[in-house]
DNA sequence: CTGAAAGCGCTAACAA
DNA sequence: TTGTTAGCGCTTTCAG
């Protein structure tokens, strides 16, 4: 055990010490910048630290004061862009803080989930930023904040767990979105989402939960039926909700435009629409959430719902980091950005085609 | 510092021990799955674990092991998708192997890849996965290795390094997509990188020179005059490729096809085209680099060069990984993974369109 | 099979 | 201003 399993022994502060002839005590406080020491100690003491190529451990800074300087970062999915800006934007804010940033991924699984905030306590991170997979089962995370390391939730709520929450108003933004298809004349519109198609309501995450409730008042404040039928919930897997896409597409009263929930879920949507040759925006209109890249460049270009996640996930980290360094210890708070409509041309009037249906109700199954 | 920041004090094997009647060595042992114990001992000790909710402090055990069981990922852009895939990959091979993931993000600054490997070593990862910035200032990751901390090189070579390393056989990938745009007698193709426009050849990241040279040697083994102009460095600012690439179109001698060296490039290349009214595959043919998942839902679906970067990074992760366990202590080596092309109708033949000029040389400047 | 004790590298009282 | 001395929670000889 004395070689610590590293060939080359990492030098110490007490070889430095010994090195600059002070105590590693002095050494210490030189290195790690806190307590007081003199001018010429100071020097001798970094001389001798970089002669040595000294490197701090930061494990056994944290040991002693029992702080790693370290935040764990739970998402669901690192692929999706969403959560690939979040987390940019954490580790951008996390370092310039000198927090560094452990990454777990949940697939929206939740025994996935408990394991990685399991791991994450375990290394003792000072702190968690987490897009929970459940609104429910959150025990875990009751946990973690009784062993003394508080979360913050991004892009999902969980009001029960009565903690600091960064969101996006998805209710407000669906309610826009449809609001500006019914403006257009459109009356069947759809909304499209890869949330899972069993479980109760009750178990959507806020988000698209949120997004739903914003599609239904917007139809209902314009007198609209809502159609069961119209709503749909893929799942994880793509290709069961390409089915169900398809189905709904050629059925007799398809719909004269979609809301898509996320990029990603638009993608399907796109190639469905194409393979039955439903043409943007001459057949259907379409508005997603997500500002993707690749929105703008499709033919025709996206018109979208932009989502400011970078600086929800900034607010997140910054918010954590105050915490964390015992300021704000108010109540918990909850922070609501906005999401902006990008009109980009996927969406016409119902109007301008021929043989759309415009009776409001009993059009519908 | 008795109670160590954190409110509620966290049980120790100290605690576990006590409740247990049993000394701390022996709760440690059963607790940390080493050295033997009692049938009757261990029960007696796992309850009490239960009973306290104890959970281990990987910050201790890694100061009495020397072994934090995390590993470090430097990478340029999380949000680029191609390494979104990778830390994916490495994130769920090195859970299952019960490793941690330390991320950081170098925005392919030296200065910030630097920073970066500091702090990780200061964490004492167990090791680190790179993608390093530049193939020259490696002094760092020299240091890293001196120190202990060994790594593995992934989807760029730095051969003086001589490390294992993991990359797609890039000149081969893009001499094949370029031979088969020769083939569709296109002699006027374009290569479009994001690579920075200034320094040296011998700056750029391996990755894009071996895509150069494929480029180049395709050319040449058709015996095609190679024209400077039409190897586009647009550096990381996108709207100067755009300007370059706009001016590159409207030149007399425009180019009847493109090779896109990534995904993101692609996207503003295929701005530029719509902008200047240049249908795809009618007036120009392209091929770009990354199965990104927009690439088969634009019109027309782009043809494109599939990365196994997954399997590539699962495999630098298991590699690293085996060499931490002290397994394969072999020399370095080296995984050149095949990349395929993936044929979707955005490449069409020169011949078709009446205006394309086909003198092979003399055409450039 | 179990316990005592030393030590990993650092911080933080407390003395000097 | 500097040094001494305990720990942090765990692993790991070494005795028993």
């Amino acid at each position: 055990m004395k070689d610590n399993g590293r060939s080359s022994a990492q030098p110490t502060i007490a070889h430095v010490a010994r090195a600059a002839g002070v105590s590693s005590a002095t050494a210490a406080r030189v290195l790690g910048g806190y307590g007081y020491a003199g001018a010429e100690t100071r020097q001798r003491v970094f001389d001798a630290a970089k002669r040595l190529a000294y490197q701090p451990n930061q494990l056994a800074r944290s040991m002693a004061t029992g702080r790693s300087e370290m935040i764990g970062v739970v998402v669901a999915d690192i692929e999706n862009l969403y959560f690939a800006r979040a987390i940019r934007a954490i580790i951008d804010t996390a370092s310039a803080n000198g927090f560094g940033v452990v990454l777990a991924n949940t697939d929206e699984d939740i025994e996935l989930e408990r394991d990685a905030v399991r791991v994450l306590l375990a290394n003792r991170v000072d702190g968690l930023i987490v897009s929970p997979t459940s609104s429910i089962e959150v025990d875990h995370l009751i946990g973690a904040r009784d062993m003394g390391c508080p979360f913050v939730l991004l892009d999902r709520r969980v009001p029960v767990l009565n903690a600091d929450t960064f969101a996006i108003d998805n209710f407000r933004a669906a309610h826009q979105a449809v609001a500006s298809l019914i403006k257009q004349e459109h009356r069947r519109i759809a909304l499209v989402s890869n949330a899972p198609s069993r479980g109760e309501q009750h178990y959507l995450i806020s988000s698209v939960r949120e997004r739903i409730d914003g599609y239904r008042a917007a139809l209902h404040d314009a007198g609209i039926q809502i159609v069961p039928k119209l709503i749909i919930l893929g799942g994880w897997d793509t290709e069961n909700l390409a089915r169900q896409l398809r189905q709904l597409c050629q059925s007799a009263n398809r719909p004269t435009a979609f809301l898509a929930t996320d990029s990603s879920v638009a993608l399907v949507l796109l190639n469905v629409l194409r393979e039955l040759d439903l043409s943007i925006p001459d057949k259907v209109s379409l508005i997603c959430f997500d500002d993707a890249d690749w929105t703008a460049a499709v033919t025709p270009p996206l018109t979208v719902v932009s989502q400011p996640i970078r600086d929800l996930a900034k607010a997140a980290t910054e918010d954590l980091i105050a915490r964390l360094q015992g300021e704000a210890t108010g109540p918990a708070k909850e922070t609501l950005l906005q999401a902006t409509m990008i009109d980009r041309g996927s969406v016409s009037s119902a109007l301008a085609r021929p043989s759309v249906k415009r009776r409001t109700s009993a059009a519908g199954n």
